[in-house]
DNA sequence: GATTGGCAATAGAGATTAACTATACAACGT
DNA sequence: ACGTTGTATAGTTAATCTCTATTGCCAATC
C-alpha cells in the first residue's frame, strides 16, 4: 500500500470508471486496474464491483476510501509544513548569549531581528561560556554569542566584532587624572572581579598578569554581573575592567563613575558567533550577525571576515 | 515520498541512529539513508543534523516528523477497516421485497438473521419488483426477494421455494363445498385484485386465461394490499387469490374466511433471491436464503438447486 | 600529531516493482 | 450474431529500491 496506490484509489471512487480515474491520474488504465487489484489483494477486501455498464464501490470501500482521503489529506500536509518551514527565518531561534554580552547588546539586537525577521522569535538564553557551548551541542540552543577563543569539535565560529576593555573607576579617583591606563597597574588597585565561569573575568585577568595568582587587591565577587560590580564601583569599593560596550554609555548619565581607555596596545575580546557545523539555517545566522553590527555597541570594531 | 520514507523517517527521529533505525526498519543503513536523504531532497528541507557524535532532528523535522506518524497512523487505519469489513456478515445489508412477501416472510427472517449473523442489520425496503430491480442494480439495495420469472442483465436470481396459489372466499361461500378449486372457476365470481406493478397481480391473471382481457367479474384495487383484499373479502366483497404464506395462517383465528387450494395442476409462484453478478458477499447471501428457509411459510416448497 | 574506530554517504550491481503498449475477455445493446 | 464499451491480462521496458562494499569524515586516543 502507497500513497500512489491511495491516489488511485480515491480517484476511482469518484470517478467509478477506471478509464476517467486512470487519465485523472495521468496514468494508462492497466496501471490504475493493477494497482487497484493489488490493494485489495493486500487488504484481502473487494473494494469495487465491476460490471459492464459502471463500477459500483462497496460498502466497505466508501470508509476505506474515505480514509484513504484522510492519508492523503495529512501527508498533503507535510508538504505544507515543509514549504513553511523552509525559509530559514522562519520558526522560533533558539539564541544563547554570555552574561557580559546580553545585557547591552540585546536591546538592541531584539528589535533589529524582529525588523529583519519578523516570523523568527527568539528564544534567547544567558549563561557561561560553557553551559552555552553544551546547550548548542545538545541542540537545545541554535546560535551563541560568545568571545573567543571558542573552539569545540562540530562548532563553528564567526568573528563578528572587538571590543576593547576600559577601567572604570569611582569618580575623583586618583586616576582620572590620566588619559589611558597601563595595564599593568591594575594590579595597585582594589580590582573587582566576575565570579569563576565568566570569560570575562579570565580575559580580565590575562590582561593583568600580576593579578594572576591572587597577589593583587582584587576581590572576586561570586554570583554577581557586571552591573552589581558597576555600583559597587560606584560606591568606591573599587575600580573594574568592563568591556566597553558596557563602560562607554554609562559616564553621561552617571556623575559617580569615570571610564578611562588602556593605553596601548588596549586589550579587547573578540566576540563571535558559534553554531553547530550542521545547522541548516545559515540564513538565521546572518540576519543575527547583521542585526549586531546595526547594534550601536560603543567602542566595538567590526570584524571583516 | 512513499509510506516506506515516513516509516524510515520517524524511526530515524526516534533512534537519532541511522544504523540503529536501519536495523528497526530490517534494511541496510544506505537505504535508510537515501530514502531521508530524497525524502529531505523532495521537500528541499534538512529533516536532520548529522554529525559524528549522533543525529539531531531540526526544528522543522520534528513538526514533519510529528505529521508523518499522523499519517501512518492513518493509513495503519485502513488496514484496521479492512479487516474488520473482511466478514461478508458485519456491516448491513440492504434488502429488499416485493410487497406480497414482505408482510409474511419478514417477521420470521428478521431474527433469524439477526441470530446467525448479529453484526449484519438489514436495511429493508418494499416495493415492486421494477423498483427492486432498479434499486439493486443502482447499488441501493444489495439482495432482493422477487418472484420469478426475473431476468436482468448483470443479476443472478437463485430459487428459494415454491408456493402454491390459494383461493380465499367468504365464509359460507358456495365453493365451500369443494375441496379443491378448478383455476377456470375464478373467471366466474368478483375476483379482488392488486394494481399494476405487484407482479402477484400478473401470476394470479395468468393463472385464469378468462380473466385476462377483463372479460370477468374481477375488481383491481390500485394502491391496495393483500391484507387490504383479504379484509374485503371477509366483508363478502368477493374472493381472491393468495399465496398459500398469506393464505394458510388465516382461517384458524378467522371464522370469516375459507381458504380452499386449487385443483391440480396447482399454481405457484417461485420466489428466489436476487443479487448483482458482482455482489461480494455471497456469505451474507447465504444467510439470507437460510433464514427464508428456516422460516415457517405454510405450505411453501424449497427449491433445491 | 598520527592513528583508529564509529558512523554516515556514496558507488555499483542486482532485484523488485511500476509503468507502458498491445491484446484478450466479458457483457450489453443493436 | 456482431460491434461496442470497458476492464483484465501479458509481456516488455524503465524506474526505483535495496543490497554489499567502500569511501570519507570526525573526533577521540595513544
Amino acid at each position: 500500500m502507497t500513497l500512489t496506490d491511495l491516489r488511485y484509489l480515491v480517484a476511482l471512487a469518484r470517478e467509478r470508471h477506471f478509464g476517467h480515474a486512470a487519465e485523472r491520474c495521468n496514468v494508462s488504465q492497466p496501471t490504475l486496474s493493477v494497482a487497484i487489484k493489488k490493494l485489495e489483494d493486500e487488504l484481502a477486501v473487494t473494494l469495487f464491483e465491476r460490471s459492464a455498464a459502471d463500477v459500483k464501490i462497496t460498502d466497505i470501500g466508501a470508509r476505506i476510501v474515505a480514509q484513504a482521503e484522510k492519508v492523503l489529506l495529512e501527508a498533503g500536509q507535510i508538504k505544507e509544513l515543509a514549504t513553511a518551514g523552509r525559509d530559514p527565518l522562519s520558526g522560533p531561534l533558539k539564541l544563547g548569549v554570555i552574561y557580559t554580552i546580553g545585557p547591552y547588546l540585546l536591546p538592541h539586537l531584539i528589535p533589529r531581528v524582529h525588523g529583519a525577521a519578523p516570523s523568527m522569535p527568539l528564544l534567547i538564553q544567558e549563561n557561561y561560556t560553557a553551559r552555552l557551548a553544551e546547550s548548542l551541542k545538545r541542540g537545545d540552543l541554535d546560535v551563541i554569542v560568545v568571545a573567543l577563543p571558542f573552539e569545540e569539535p562540530g562548532i563553528v565560529t564567526q568573528a563578528v566584532y572587538d571590543e576593547p576593555f576600559r577601567v572604570l573607576m569611582p569618580a575623583g579617583h586618583a586616576w582620572e587624572e590620566d588619559a589611558a591606563i597601563p595595564a599593568a597597574r591594575l594590579a595597585e588597585a582594589p580590582l573587582l572581579l566576575l565570579g569563576a565561569g565568566n570569560c570575562f573575568r579570565d580575559q580580565v585577568l590575562e590582561v593583568c598578569p600580576l593579578c594572576r595568582g591572587g597577589e593583587g587587591l582584587q576581590r572576586t565577587l561570586e554570583g554577581s554581573s557586571l552591573e552589581t560590580i558597576r555600583h559597587m564601583v560606584a560606591t568606591g569599593a573599587g575600580i573594574t575592567v568592563l568591556p566597553s560596550s558596557a563602560a562607554d554609555p554609562l559616564p553621561e548619565g552617571n556623575p559617580l563613575l569615570t571610564v578611562r581607555p588602556f593605553e596601548a596596545p588596549e586589550p579587547f575580546r573578540r566576540i563571535a558567533l558559534a553554531w553547530r557545523v550542521t545547522y541548516p539555517r545559515s540564513g538565521a545566522i546572518d540576519v543575527i550577525r547583521a542585526a549586531i553590527l546595526g547594534s550601536p555597541l560603543q567602542g566595538v570594531r567590526p570584524v571583516t571576515r
